[in-house]
DNA sequence: GTCTATAAGTAGATAGAC
DNA sequence: GTCTATCTACTTATAGAC
């Protein structure tokens, strides 16, 4: 095989995120990956070291975005607006490539369960904490005082922007609508909920 | 081994309802599940014909359960009360037993997909079927003349009510509040959903 | 960077004794 | 109903040639 043109790493990336969420990650092999991109299964060794560190280095684009927005959450000061602006960008990130990262983490949890279980010896970055994370989104757009009722609205209305895009499929039901107007809707009812 | 006590067949369904959202499907060898209940491998043929024969069972439950709800929403009439008492009913399943098996759905969707495949084949139930009578549940609850922000709505609804019970332990978020107060609020916020 | 070859392990499933 | 023993078919991963 000819040498690859320098960015083997990253289609090795798309045909595994493509494949981990077709299949599952325990019902890929490195051998299917290696063959949609004709080259062997060895070779997927040169760029990553393990079949672990493919599928975490998907993960870890998700998690470094919701990291950023989390460190800009923490210095807004809390407001109506605030709430608004964090939800776009909240809608920003998981209509976009995102949320097809949210289907695999969705879809193989328990591998990354096992993964995040051994994280921890390892000094890697914790698959667990995207949980908490968006567990913190969620806080920093809920008011110091405020009911259970409240609160339960406001994670309905990030739930239904981080799983919006996914919830379809998972439904079953069809909605004739592009996914800009999915999102833009979806925006729209989130922000409906934070306003009763 | 001394012979079981003759429900062998559900201690099975058990254990391995809660290694497969656990571990995974694929995760859980038939050898755990089978040192668990201190018998052999071998042993669980007896009961179950296949691995796969184990899932499919667990989720047949929830697929009867709800098919009757569909059958009994196609006879009723469309108001407002019905929608009400579907969401009731949507709740008093999904707050139950069954919110083990979404989980159980959601987090093996790629095996669930493989055995849909030879499902109709082998003439046994497909489980792809859950995710049409979930479409259909949202269908009857919806009026016939309504647009598609109406129509989101319903689902985001619907959403709530058959995902609330595990979006907690997805978003990261705690809410210090009883399984009962949850379901109560989140019937709430589903019907403020329905009312705007 | 990619190959062949193979190690080493584990899985699901079956046969037949008891 | 449960056991022991075994088969077949993978899997991830490594070693070393090119």
């Amino acid at each position: 095989m000819a040498p690859s043109d320098g960015n083997m790493r990253e289609k090795i990336r798309q045909v595994a995120l493509e494949s981990f969420t077709e299949r599952g990650y325990d019902g890929t092999s490195l051998r299917e990956i290696a063959e949609q991109l004709d080259v062997t299964k060895a070779a997927l060794y040169y760029h990553f070291k393990s079949k672990d560190a493919i599928l975490l280095s998907l993960i870890v684009e998700l998690l470094d975005a919701m990291s950023e927005l989390v460190a800009w959450g923490r210095e807004q000061p809390f407001s109506p607006d605030f709430q608004d602006e964090m939800l776009d960008r909240v809608a920003d990130l998981f209509f976009g490539d995102a949320n097809r990262v949210v289907r695999l983490i969705q879809q193989n949890q328990p591998v990354l369960r096992s993964l995040a279980a051994d994280a921890a010896n390892k000094q890697v970055r914790d698959v667990g904490e995207l949980k908490a994370l968006i567990g913190e989104v969620i806080t920093l757009m809920t008011p110091a005082d405020c009911d259970l009722h409240t609160r339960m609205r406001i994670r309905t209305a990030v739930a239904a922007i981080i799983f919006g895009p996914i919830t379809g499929e998972q439904l079953g039901d069809t909605l004739e609508a592009s996914p800009d107007e999915q999102k833009k809707i979806s925006l729209a009812i989130a922000r409906e909920l934070l306003a009763i």
